[in-house]
RNA sequence: CGGAGUGUAGCUCAGCCUGGUAGAGCACCGCCUUCGGGAGGCGGGGGCCGGAGGUUCGAAUCCUCUCACUCCGACCA
């Protein structure tokens, strides 16, 4: 068994500090922008070798190594098959399912030796749905969950954040093959509440959001995220129910349902230096809620369409992509094409007399006496209302729900916080196995297509997210299921002592006979770094051995969580570190 | 790929403007001293100053090209 496995319940649960070298940093290396990067880098975790691309260091290996076990006892215990495919993967699979023209830069190509066509897997459908149209021959094999965890590459455009957007990441995926709807429900159902265990046991708070299908496709989805302040998505949470979705999702209702009666005249005003609806807010005193905005997008039918939203809110270009009358992908107009046009510049644009369709959102359909621009360079009407003025065009929802907007289920109002994605669950349909002819025999010997589902958790963010959730001005605070170490045994004075020294050999002794896994630092260092240290690399419990306590026969015993000591006979340190550990 | 910026020791950075042959702190090695919150002293190892070309008697420093990396935008576990 090779030194430092971190496997727990192997015989090298244990480590000195003198044969497990701590690569800790005192300073902030430079390029390090969010609190997990920052740590792990000067936790010694990890080291970067490229843009994108990490070693993982024995320290930080542990924490992924027992992330990876809870992902695999869950996977097992939920019915999953653990399987291992190859990184490289052959183009042909990829032109099958037409993936390989539609998949972008991100996909690595290249070719072997014989100038084959290569690439190196950013996933795993093309691989299992093969392996399943070749292994699967009835229904009676039916369902299946395959799983496996291993290296993805992506040729991410701007890898950033350490191992949170890397290029080289540890997934954990896995596919499942079906006869019925009613069976990827089933498995659907089974995975969602494996992830749920999976991402308590690791001790992170998250939360499972109604997601997106995005470019893989498909129907149901949902995303799992890890609360913290640095996340890249934004998530909206009703108050009063479990209602939760992406803000790429997240369906937006207008603030009421009636349109008040016009109060204002129709009034052409010059506004020379009103360019934005922030100018035009300053300038004019009038409340950006009773401001309309009017961009340009390319039209399904290659023509220009007009999309309006409140002065206050943001187009939801995923909302926009989706309506039958705009271009995928969302492309802005450039100014010269919305001048030929209209006639006016971007900062002048309005509904009033606007000379090509228009979809309006729900929130600027109840407007009343609001301002928006005229289509005449430097001037806006104030005072538009719907029907008198002009006819109300199509309504949709268009925007990216804001803090307070009414829940979509219709209990209470919607917060927003940020996320970090660690899982996402697919129901795929037959996208895939159609493409590739992946068809079992039915009962009556008919051939019928599998439907599949896929789920996939970012092992290697995981770690990192957990750091983003729990860490204090000191370090890391580890969750204790995912900690390196459980235990940090440190001696004080070890080369002057010998009571000290004996006591913390026999201790030691002691914590690998009750399977605890403990970090002896016998680096013989002023007390002042092993503190440090110890606080930065985030070990849950330390022991702390001196002249001081033993005099009394007691140790020092503290949770990293915690400032206090708690003074511990030496003889019931052992049973009450096996009680606290077993209690989370 | 567009925009901004940075490349000097393992890490954090100074030196560059105004060319004269390489520095500090941390880390590392040795000795001494110290020892309950990242001590102190003395000594030491470590850098083709990202690379190539040019200007010059002389280039880390000035010029050109190149490469790498970081940050800001679209993707995703």
């Amino acid at each position: 068994m090779p030194r430092g496995n971190p496997e727990p319940g192997t015989p090298n649960r244990t480590m000195r500090t003198s044969q497990f070298p701590l690569n800790t940093l005192k300073e902030t290396p430079a390029d390090a922008e969010i609190p997990s990067h920052r740590l792990m880098l000067r936790a010694g975790m990890i080291r970067r070798l490229a843009s994108g691309l990490y070693t993982w260091l024995p320290l930080g290996l542990r924490v992924l190594r027992k992330v990876e076990r809870i992902v695999r006892e869950e996977m097992d215990r939920a019915g999953a098959l653990e399987l291992l495919m190859p990184v490289v993967q052959p183009a042909e699979l990829w032109r099958e399912s037409g993936r390989w023209e539609q998949y972008g830069p991100e996909l690595l190509r290249f070719h072997d030796r014989h100038n084959r066509e290569f690439c190196l897997g950013p996933t795993h459908e093309e691989i299992i749905t093969d392996l399943a149209r070749h292994q699967l021959r009835s229904y009676r094999q039916l369902p299946v969950n395959f799983y496996q965890i291993q290296t993805k590459f992506r040729d991410e455009i701007r890898p950033r954040f350490g191992v949170m957007r890397a290029r080289e990441f540890v997934m954990k995926d896995a596919y499942s093959f079906h006869l019925d709807q009613a069976s990827l429900d089933q498995t659907y159902q089974a995975m969602h509440e494996a992830y749920c265990r999976i991402f308590r046991r690791c001790g992170l708070a998250f939360r499972a959001v109604a997601a997106d299908t995005g470019a893989i496709g498909g129907s149901a989805s949902h995303e799992f995220h890890v609360l913290a302040d640095t996340g890249e998505d934004a998530i909206a949470f009703s108050t009063d129910s479990d209602y939760a979705a992406n803000v790429e999702l997240a369906e937006a209702l207008p603030d009421r349902n009636e349109r008040p009666e016009p109060s204002k005249e129709l009034e052409l005003v010059d506004t020379p230096d009103a360019r934005t609806i922030a100018e035009l807010v300053e300038q004019f005193d009038i409340p950006i809620e009773q401001t309309v905005k009017t961009l340009v997008v390319e039209g399904a039918d290659g023509g220009l369409v007009a999309l309006l939203v409140r002065g206050d809110h943001e187009l939801n270009e995923v909302k926009a992509a989706k309506l039958p009358q705009v271009a995928s992908p969302l492309r802005f107009a450039s100014e010269e094409e919305i001048r030929a046009a209209v006639g006016a510049g971007p900062g002048s644009l309005g509904p009033v007399k606007l000379p090509i369709p228009m979809i309006v959102d729900r929130s600027v359909a109840v407007l009343a006496d609001f301002a928006a621009g005229a289509n005449i360079d430097g001037k806006h009407w104030f005072g538009i209302n719907w029907e008198r003025d002009l006819a109300l065009p199509e309504v949709a929802d268009l925007r990216n729900v804001v803090e307070g907007d009414p829940s979509p289920d219709g209990k209470g109002v919607l917060t927003i916080a940020r996320g970090i994605e660690v899982g996402h669950i697919f129901q795929l349909g037959t996208k895939y196995s159609e493409a590739m002819d992946a068809t079992v025999l039915d009962e009556n010997g008919k051939a019928v297509t599998m439907i599949m589902g896929c789920y996939g958790i970012g092992v290697s963010r995981v770690v990192g997210a957990a750091i983003e959730q729990h860490h204090d001005d000191k370090g890391i605070v580890w969750p204790a299921a995912i900690a390196p170490f459980q235990v940090a045994l440190l001696p004080m004075q070890m080369k002057k002592s010998a009571a000290v020294r004996e006591a913390v050999e026999r201790l030691y002794t002691q914590m690998q006979a009750a399977g605890i896994e403990v970090l002896l630092d016998d680096r013989d260092l002023r007390p002042g770094v092993m503190f440090a240290d110890c606080e930065l690399i985030g070990i849950p419990w330390r022991v702390v051995v001196g002249e001081r306590g033993l005099k009394e026969g007691k140790v020092e015993v503290r949770p990293r969580t915690a400032g206090e000591n708690e003074m511990v006979p030496l003889d019931e340190v052992v049973g009450y570190l096996t009680g606290e550990l077993n209690r989370t």
